[in-house]
DNA sequence: GTCTATATTTAGATAGAC
DNA sequence: GTCTATCTAAATATAGAC
């Protein structure tokens, strides 16, 4: 009788797991948090519905871990250009690019971070991540500002709206994702950044 | 026999339906969509869960009624301030400062008509009132680089910035609903609206 | 441990009584 | 015409076989 597992099969018993939040990701990304249902997200996995309740207690406890780490890359990214060495309206402007880029390269993923409707669990990690973006956001207006580089303004109502601002824009981007068209959205999303915070235009 | 309905019949149906979008309307800024069930708004009007498909063909057709009336006061109500006379920048100021005095009056419902999750069918509705709201926006913009005050930029994408901003701004406005709060939220709003198309800051 | 089959829950929709 | 009671459907969750 083993009282505990092996290290074999804990591995194995993580990599399963970890198959199921990737697929679950996928399958998100495609059709969204209303059409994932437990069984469509254990075929994509190649596992039965009733297994999926082995590695997570409810099929909220599974989209939230979806959401949480999907989310969590791009507040890791986002938080690493804008703390990079520069000056503040620099790194903002560089970070809204990457943002976007990254969102215009996986539409499906975020919309379904974004905007997509969802359960009531998802939504409320994704207040808490929105909140995180704009403390980002703000802490780079305030330095901005601190420098003399930015004009007087509340921080983060202006973080906000930003955040705002570039989601809806990532959104819903009218019309087909042609590279050009991606570049131009890129550059106008940027140009806009900058008026919205007040830096200098040429 | 009566083949056509009396007119007094007419008019205590309209008068009957109309109630129940209106108290329809109450529950879902009160509780959202999710929560605003056949029955829950059956018993806001007053009547039994069943007569609701006396007035409507499905809870869907309901709630796209609900949205379609509310979220059409708004668009008028910006509509009507946007073509005012006066310049292009001062409208789209005015605009805005209507435009979230009236959210903030009533966030419950400003929260339903932009962000609240919902079912598709609403979704797609507010998807179509989005648009509305991002052209009325760009075309003050247009009217604004056309006559020379705004820097060249592209419109539409200017436009759904700024609906995306005032609507994250709006949505989670940070603290209490003091009326001085208020005050400087309606302040650094119309602040960072002139800013995002690139008015001339003093 | 994983699957199959089933139970449970919830909400929208309907039918027949009054 | 409106209400009561019921039906249906979908999706989550569980139980027991293998």
């Amino acid at each position: 009788m083993a009282y505990r597992k092996t290290p074999a099969e804990i591995r194995r018993l993580e990599a399963a797991r970890e198959r199921l939040v990737a697929c679950a990701t996928e399958v998100v990304a495609e059709v969204g948090w209303a059409q994932a249902s437990v069984s469509a997200v254990a075929d994509a996995a190649g596992i039965a519905a009733g297994s999926v309740y082995q590695h997570f207690p409810s099929k909220a406890a599974l989209a939230v871990e979806v959401f949480r780490l999907a989310a969590g890359r791009e507040v890791e990214v986002l938080g690493e250009v804008l703390h990079a060495p520069g000056e503040p309206v620099e790194r903002l402007s560089r970070a809204v690019e990457v943002f976007a880029r990254r969102a215009l390269e996986n539409r499906g993923l975020a919309y379904a971070l974004l905007a997509a409707p969802a359960e009531p669990a998802v939504g409320a990690e994704r207040l808490e991540f929105r909140r995180r973006y704009r403390s980002l956001f703000a802490e780079a207006v305030q330095e901005g500002m601190a420098s003399g580089r930015l004009p007087r303004q509340n921080g983060e109502i202006t973080a906000a709206a930003l955040s705002g601002a570039i989601g809806e824009v990532l959104v819903d981007p009218l019309g087909a994702p042609e590279s050009s068209a991606v570049e131009e959205l890129v550059a106008e999303l940027t140009a806009m950044t900058l008026r919205c915070v007040g830096a200098p235009h040429n």
